[in-house]
RNA sequence: UGGCGAAUGGUGUAACGGUAACACUAACGACUCUGACUCGUUCAUUCUAGGUUCGAAUCCUAGUUCGCCAGCCA
């Protein structure tokens, strides 16, 4: 690679550059390596846009490997998810691997380190070992078995994976320095004794190697040159390279660290996610408020819009929470330019036009989008009997109300202009309908309908109507705000400073189910994954629950609105 | 009281010693048969204090704050 002029964007790109400036490495390789036990989240496209995009910038590859050596954890439909996942996104793997295919050569490599003299069994209990690890700030002291002979050790190990020993009764652990100020380097666990059945090697091994002997020495092997991950394992690297250096690699792979994406008002970490899952809160991993990939695929954010997401977001190293408002800009950018439009009244109110003649209906055409013709028109029809949404109707409006209230003019989007005439109440003062007139001259494209009125309307005909379901989504965390606001109102200063458990700070509000929601033919018929701009209400996209009639949509993202913010705030 | 790392507007990134840029958000205005879109306008003494320099967000010194680490998890 000759001439490389610069175009790195982030840091670990100029690393990349300089590496192959001085020639530490003539190409680029690297590795997605997910542990098989979840579903992949919003937080993992940043590390996988970071590995494959580096690797197709700089003409290199990447392969995707699972770090599978935690059989408890671990299941095969998690590796298959992840498969589809980084599918779903684009993303093309060089070589696919399975750190359990190396378990044969990692022992044999965890052999001759013990013939070196670089591990050692230590038969000490887990509790002896924590003990005598010491802490932060004292050094930790040498376990009585850290000079055992190589010949003693190679036997015992021997022994271990042959099942002679009880589960934890036994570690190898690599021999490097007690007293380290780094933790990590004080004598690290590289394999452990786990009686567990591992969904790719069955019963084989009752030993299992740990991720800082097997991570590193599979990129080593894999020739991997940059091995990218998140800034906690900043304090591995020494490790990292020990393990590297002392397993006889030359042309050692590079580690470099970023900073995990976080996103207000959702959580990140696959712990939660799970817990969020088995304990119930959510109906599963592919619930629409998950920020896991399945979840995000199911309530219709489109994939251009993540990859945007993450490009806009950045590469750095430092801890940073992302606003959510710039994912939602993200999914209004793709899908504004997208989406086609139609109508659906997700509150409906009944309207009755008076001077409209009974079962008289009228075919109305429509755009399927402003800005792309090529989409094409569809008809609807209107007739006497119609839905406006309930949140466009006010008995008494306040200024710059420019809806419809009794006495007051609006435009049906694409039809005629009415103007309400009376308002049916019920026995508690709720509208129940609206009884209006319509100007018959001012039909959409004729002459007469270059009248100016400031409202248009978004509607349903009684005739058109479809039923449908519509889940609405909030973050799925409550504000941080809210949650201060909430504990200052507890009073309760013995539990001010007790941890918050992440349970306690769900949004209760995070779904609300609207049904009797009126929707155009086009709505209802289309296929699952389908996604509209529902005219002035937002984007929305099929659901799955979709089936036997039943019309089931998601709000992905609503539409900005200035009216609704400017109410709010008074 | 140990080690490692990070600090730029409300948020995320950029600026590589030459006078703070881009995006999102927010506010205001224009336009509008979507209060959307689009288009304008407005919003930073670069954590603090010193120092080097003609010149510092960038270099040096000291401090402050935040994050990570004591699994037989990854």
């Amino acid at each position: 690679m000759e001439n490389i002029e610069k175009r790195a964007s982030n840091f670990i790109e100029e690393f990349i550059e300089e590496d192959l400036r001085q020639g530490r490495f003539d190409h680029v390789k690297t590795r997605f390596p997910p542990e098989p036990n979840g579903y992949l989240h919003i937080g993992h496209v940043k590390a996988l846009c970071i590995d494959f995009g580096i690797a197709n910038k700089y003409g290199g590859s990447c392969n995707l490997r699972f770090d599978d050596t935690n059989p408890a954890k671990e299941d095969t439909v998690f590796v298959d998810g992840i498969q589809r996942d980084i599918e779903w996104l684009g993303f093309k793997w060089d070589k696919l691997f399975f750190a359990s295919d190396f378990f044969p050569r990692l022992y044999e490599i965890a052999c001759d380190m013990i013939k070196k003299g670089l591990a050692y069994v230590d038969d000490q209990t887990p509790e002896e070992m924590r003990k005598n690890r010491g802490t932060l700030t004292q050094p930790g002291v040498n376990s009585p078995y850290r000079d055992r002979s190589a010949e003693e050790n190679l036997d015992l190990f021997e022994r271990m994976k042959n099942g002679e020993f009880a589960d934890g009764s036994r570690v190898l652990r690599a021999k490097i320095d007690m007293a380290s100020p780094n933790v990590l380097m004080r004598d690290p666990t590289i394999y452990r004794i786990k009686r567990c059945h591992h969904h790719r090697t069955g019963d084989d091994w009752c030993i299992y190697p740990m991720y800082d002997f097997q991570h590193p020495i599979q990129d080593a092997i894999e020739g991997v040159t940059h091995s990218l991950c998140s800034l906690e394992y900043e304090i591995h690297r020494p490790l990292y390279d020990w393990m590297v250096s002392h397993a006889g690699f030359e042309m050692p792979p590079r580690q470099i660290e970023f900073a995990r994406l976080n996103i207000t008002r959702t959580v990140m970490s696959k712990r939660y996610l799970r817990r969020l899952v088995e304990e119930g809160y959510v109906a599963g991993w592919d619930d629409p408020r998950m920020p896991t990939l399945v979840g995000m695929r199911r309530r219709g954010y489109p994939v251009e819009a993540i990859h945007d997401f993450l490009a806009r977001v950045g590469v750095a190293k430092a801890d940073s929470t992302v606003d959510g408002a710039l994912l939602e800009a993200c999914v209004r950018d793709a899908l504004g330019a997208s989406a086609p439009r139609a109508m659906a009244v997700l509150n409906p109110i009944k309207v009755t036009l008076s001077n409209w003649e009974e079962g008289k209906i009228e075919k109305i055409t429509l755009e399927n989008h402003p800005d792309h013709p090529e989409m094409g028109e569809r008809e609807v029809s209107f007739g006497r009997r119609l839905y406006i949404e309930s949140e466009d109707f006010m008995l008494d409006p306040p200024k710059k109300f420019f809806r419809l209230a009794p006495g007051r003019e609006v435009r049906l989007k694409g039809a005629y202009i009415i103007k309400c005439e009376e308002a049916k109440l019920d026995e508690n003062g709720n509208v129940i309908e609206l009884i209006c007139t319509v100007d018959h001259d001012s039909k959409s494209g004729s002459e007469g309908a270059n009248r100016k009125v400031k409202g248009t309307l978004h509607w349903v005909s009684e005739a058109d109507a479809v039923d449908a379901e519509v889940r609405l989504y909030e973050p799925i965390m409550m504000d941080e705000d809210a949650v201060e606001e909430e504990s200052a109102d507890e009073e309760n200063d013995a539990a001010e400073n007790a941890p918050k458990d992440f349970i306690d700070r769900l949004n209760s509000d995070s779904i609300k189910v609207l049904t009797g929601c009126k929707v155009e033919p086009i709505i209802a018929e289309s296929d699952i994954g389908s996604r509209f701009q529902f005219l002035r209400m937002g984007y929305f996209a099929k659901d799955p629950d979709s089936k036997d009639g039943k019309v089931v949509f998601n709000r992905v993202v609503p539409l900005k609105d200035s009216w609704a913010k400017a109410a709010k705030n008074g």
